[in-house]
DNA sequence: TTCATTATTTAGACAAATCTAAAAATTTAT
DNA sequence: ATAAATTTTTAGATTTGTCTAAATAATGAA
């Protein structure tokens, strides 16, 4: 069994390493908010327990047990997500804080009796895949709206970026999961994307459309 | 803001006081599985933060800031435990520990959105009240099976213990919340009571008798 | 390749919550 | 009322997770 702490490294290990692998100790601890040494501790540690292989100076990367741990928390994170926008009327802008402490309340009946609840969702209130009790992901094709050309169309099905005031922008604009959208320009000078949101003509930075993950249809 | 840790002592503390005030160092540390000096710190600490009045080898008994804190816990470990049963089918006797955890969820928003979701129950799966919102609790009139006389009829609606062998014991028997009960007979020479559930005839000891709480009518 | 900058680790310290062993206060029994 | 037993507190140590400051390794520039 693993520490609160313990787990919210490993979590935070399995995410970076989508970016980078081996995971750099400064990028553990920008994403954690401690200092280097605080984790160069804990990556002792977890490695004495065999759930990162490390390397001093080079980094860490997961080991098999690690990462099963770490998808766990991702599922239940993500689950929980789930159940408090479409049970307990949160808003998408408003589930990340609470899911982070929920994701580790220690009971493998409660997440397969929510995942049941929730009817097997397969992705959370943000487009991201919720992991089976296996680890398994299903395979979504997302593409950034910021790649798409001109009479392009797709549906919102993500982002990439969970910040509650980007949320809240997005909400704002329309641009919420399951919307159909048409690129009808992208300006040249700043990269800015025109578009049409149900027939509504909305004009979005470079900086937003790189964040909304489109599936083309 | 509490620890989890300081959260706990608030709440056996309460429980406690319920029984003897003020609460007496040692009985604190038996229910919390630690040792008399640990319990000692952490009561100084708490009385530093004026959740409880503390004097020396006297014991100690909540302030108004310290119950209002402990009673916030008791609603939400009630109520979670009222979603586990009501939405997730758990058992009546799989839901404490599970509640143990979920108590400390920082969220008032979850916790009322959650009470809503519950429609707003009144009482948790084994008969305790649910405070509400401001801390009030609805009149229970309980009386011990153990105190009821032959002829007497009543509807089981709480249970003073609620170990899972003490609970799966009752499931076993079908003396299970919302039933009705009629006492035949209150043995002479151990205390055990033979009475009927739904047209059942049925045995139990003192014991048993003593955990079993029935409204009258 | 040598020097400067940046990244990482080590050393030593600290706060929180716990423990054991010993001391002090309280309660109970004679 | 005094001694014995029990309860509670103090003193000092330990574990976990963190920190700062200093040392060491790796990287980048001249
Ligand atoms: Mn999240
Ligand atoms: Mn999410
Ligand atoms: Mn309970
Ligand atoms: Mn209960």
């Amino acid at each position: 069994m693993q520490s609160y702490t313990e787990e919210n490294y490993l979590k935070i290990i399995y995410h970076l390493s989508e970016i980078s692998n081996p995971v750099l100790t400064n990028a553990i601890a920008e994403r954690i908010q401690t200092k280097a040494a605080s984790v160069t501790d804990m990556i002792k540690k977890l490695s004495d327990k065999e759930l990162v292989n490390y390397v001093k100076y080079q980094g860490v990367t997961l080991t098999e047990k690690g990462k099963t741990t770490a998808i766990n928390i991702v599922r239940k994170h993500r689950l929980w997500e789930v159940f408090l926008v479409d049970k307990l009327n949160f808003k998408w802008d408003e589930v990340h804080d609470v899911a982070e402490e929920l994701e580790h309340i220690q009971s493998n009946l409660l997440v397969e009796r929510l995942d049941e609840f929730l009817d097997f969702p397969r992705v959370d209130p943000h487009g991201d895949p919720i992991p089976d009790k296996n680890g398994n992901f299903a395979e979504l094709a997302f593409i950034k709206l910021s790649k798409l050309k001109p009479t392009d169309k797709g549906t919102i099905t993500g982002v990439s970026e969970h910040s509650s005031t980007f949320l809240k922008h997005l909400e704002k604009l329309g641009l919420t999961l399951g919307k159909r959208i048409e690129i009808i320009e992208v300006l040249e000078f700043d990269g800015s994307v025109e578009l049409l949101v149900e027939s509504q003509k909305t004009n979005i930075s470079r900086e937003v459309a790189k964040h909304i993950l489109i599936t083309k249809n």
